[in-house]
DNA sequence: TTTTTTGATATGTGATCACACTTGCTTTGA
DNA sequence: TCAAAGCAAGTGTGATCACATATCAAAAAA
């Protein structure tokens, strides 16, 4: 019998070949919303429909409103009582429960990270900071988008070492829901270009080179806290303007 | 002119009437499919199909597919590469996993919860009490739903509490969660019905009613701690006995 | 007897339609 | 001149259909 040849071919074929998966539209248009909640690319308060959102992907309304769907029971979207969907709106104590929140879970996260991570690991994420720096070096052009890229690659590479598969999804519902609103302090620090986000993520490494926990969960702690506190006062100067 | 009249009018007819809402038959579904997943009703490992549930719950498919939808991206339930729909396996490492997640949210907001509950908030609680020690003086009929839903009550009474509008979701998806898990346990704990669980809550209560956060949070993770470890032995002599 | 093929049924996905509700502007009446 | 009624366009929701894929059992081949 000549089994035992087939079954060598078809694992020779499978060692080839990568499995060819299979996105759904409503995958893609879910993945693309998400993309541009976290990059900031909607305003808080504003207003979605879904023949507009339908109209702009080039779908029809049917992925659109599933992937709304998903999007509201994460609270990365709101759905108002007239049916219509925003995107949440900021206010002070809504910017302060997010930072505790993100504090608590990414702080959590980041120590799990720091007795797991090896030398491969750490090399992913020095990789990213040379990237930063490489962007950094050309300053002409501020690319915020590709800022808002890298610092999200290189926050997730450390938690993807936490090993918890319930931590992840919902830090990534946290920054789901802050995507929104730390745009704008982003924007703001490209902006001023005084204090370096890298020098941040630079005291995290060193941090997790020596798989120190607590320090790593500090730095952690001082890099997310710096936007929230950035925006807390200007939310605040903007407050008192107005009365 | 009239205007006042009518106004006052207006008012005295809203002051009767309550507020109808719209219910969509989408969120029906969405609500029936968490309380039977918190529930345990469905078992781990058990495959849901659309039109299976749409015949079940006595509408078309379109409402179903979305509410699984919304379950899939909180993780309660888990989409195969088939692109059916399942209910998430036990595995040991999470349980391990949802039990930490558990301690550390719940934990945060219980010991905020703590410092904000009045009085008021107390008497509710333990109102939820008197009815489980009611229900289980009539033990001739072990009501494992009556149990489920009362522990619920009291747990996410609490929760309501601590004012988090970020952390509460995120408690509510880890119960849905763990909710396929701890139905065995519960049910295996009344059948027993050795170490009552309103022992353990009692602690919780006065605990809260000290205000003491660290009391609380220490409770609570026992609380809660309980089934986890109980159903972790299972599966491991489950695994000792297959081998 | 065991394995492969094949065909029928079941299932998820996306498109389209009908309906009800909301919204904003125009028109009407005071 | 201004507020209220009315109308039209826009929008979300649910139902149904078409199509591609998956599943499983029966039939055919080894």
């Amino acid at each position: 019998m000549q089994k035992a040849a087939i079954e060598r071919n078809n694992e020779a074929i499978a060692a080839q070949l990568a499995p060819v998966g299979r996105e759904t539209v409503q995958d893609r248009v879910y993945s693309e919303l998400r993309r541009a909640l976290i990059g900031g690319l909607f305003e808080p308060s504003q207003v979605l429909t879904i023949r507009g959102l339908a109209d702009a992907l080039v779908t029809s309304t049917m992925p659109v409103r599933e992937a709304l769907g998903r999007l509201i029971t994460e609270k990365a979207l709101e759905a108002l009582p007239n049916r219509s969907v925003r995107v949440p709106p900021i206010t002070l104590d809504r910017l302060d429960d997010l930072l505790r929140a993100r504090i608590l879970i990414e702080g959590e996260a980041i120590a799990l990270a720091a007795a797991r991570m090896g030398p491969r690991q750490i090399a992913t994420i020095e990789t990213i900071l040379g990237e930063w720096d490489e962007m950094r070096a050309l300053k002409h052009k501020k690319d915020v988008d590709r800022e808002v890229t890298l610092n999200q690659s290189f926050h997730f590479e450390i938690y993807r070492s936490c090993g918890s598969a319930v931590l992840i999804p919902m830090i990534e519902s946290l920054w789901l829901q802050s995507g929104p609103c730390i745009r704008v302090a982003i924007y703001a620090f490209s902006e001023a270009g005084e204090v370096d986000t890298a020098q941040y993520h630079r005291r995290i490494v060193t941090a997790l080179a020596t798989q120190d926990a607590q320090a790593a969960r500090e730095a952690l702690v001082a890099d997310i806290s710096r936007p929230f506190t950035f925006l807390r006062h200007k939310l605040q100067s903007a407050a008192k303007d107005q009365t």
